[in-house]
DNA sequence: CCTCTATGGCGAA
DNA sequence: TCGCCCTAGAGGC
């Protein structure tokens, strides 16, 4: 259940157990056997993550190189741990062994053989990630100036900017003060640089917690002497899925509502059409 | 045991 | 806009 925090987390931990060594590949669950055979035995390059996507290098020949892209959607995992025989009956789309370690991969929505040129065609179509040093954040700007659609709409568009997922774009606003709901039309250069860097600020955290924390020490336990409300995903945040619950900030109940089949949480005191 | 939900995105209508 | 896809954990009975 990702965005992209987790990609990158496991790109990094994929690259720092196998990149370099010979790697068995299998399928157990049987969707991706034809590939797996295909790369089994082969040297895993490296693994790279473009906002949601994950992007596994196979092959020791630079013209022959292929890639594993894995989107996680909305319930795949994909688990680095002590290599374990694999249970009968096991879901495991994709499996990675060194003989020492073991990725596991299960419920993704897309796993697939890739070239080189097919990977620059999925990147191609992403915005910038906050977490790539090579975002260039000024083409985010430029289609959010122009468009109707609210700002939580382009804020989960990965062709506006890629890797920003329900959590962080519900935190995003919050701490910007901003209306879910604001024309992207209406949000100023100015501000939407504060969204943009915010976002460059809070997702390289989460890459090295592995969680989303998105509360400010003043507005946190140690500060307020409440107790903290940590959410199921694993971090302390200020509106995501606290609906009905006081804000951090103002007291005013935590507001939800259905926005293109997903949950949208903002306080209604805190955050203003501006 | 069943039902619901979830950090997502696609294609059909 | 809706249905659908993939899986696992939480909650209800």
């Amino acid at each position: 259940m990702p965005e992209g925090h987790v990609t990158h987390r496991l790109a990094g931990e994929l690259t720092a157990a196998f990149a370099g060594s010979v790697v068995r590949v299998s399928s157990p669950q049987g969707r991706f056997a034809e590939a797996a055979a295909l790369l089994d035995g082969q040297v895993l390059t490296g693994a790279e993550a473009y906002g949601k996507n994950l992007f596994i290098g196979f092959g020791s020949d630079v013209n022959t190189e292929l890639l594993v892209h894995v989107h996680l959607g909305l319930i795949g995992k994909l688990r680095l741990g002590p290599a374990v025989p694999v249970a009968a009956g096991d879901t495991l789309r994709l499996r990675i062994d060194n003989g020492e370690q073991a990725a596991e991969l299960r419920g993704p929505q897309t796993c697939a053989l890739i070239t080189p040129a097919e990977q620059a065609g999925v990147t191609a179509a992403l915005g910038p990630d906050p977490l790539r040093s090579d975002a260039a954040m000024a083409s985010s700007w430029a289609r959010v100036s122009r468009s109707d659609r609210a700002v939580a709409s382009l804020l989960m568009d990965q062709r506006v900017c890629a890797g920003v997922g329900n959590i962080y774009r519900c935190e995003v606003l919050f701490r910007q003060r901003l209306h879910p709901l604001t024309p992207g039309r209406e949000v100023t250069r100015r501000r939407w640089n504060r969204i943009w860097t915010d976002l460059t600020t809070l997702m390289p955290l989460g890459v090295r917690d592995g969680r989303i924390d998105t509360v400010l020490p003043e507005h946190g336990p140690d500060a307020t002497g409440r107790a903290p409300r940590v959410d199921r995903h694993g971090g302390e945040v200020y509106v995501y899925r606290r609906a009905g619950q006081p804000c951090l900030v103002c007291d005013r109940l935590v507001s939800v509502q259905d926005f293109e089949a997903r949950h949208l949480f903002w306080c209604g005191r805190c955050q203003r059409r501006r």
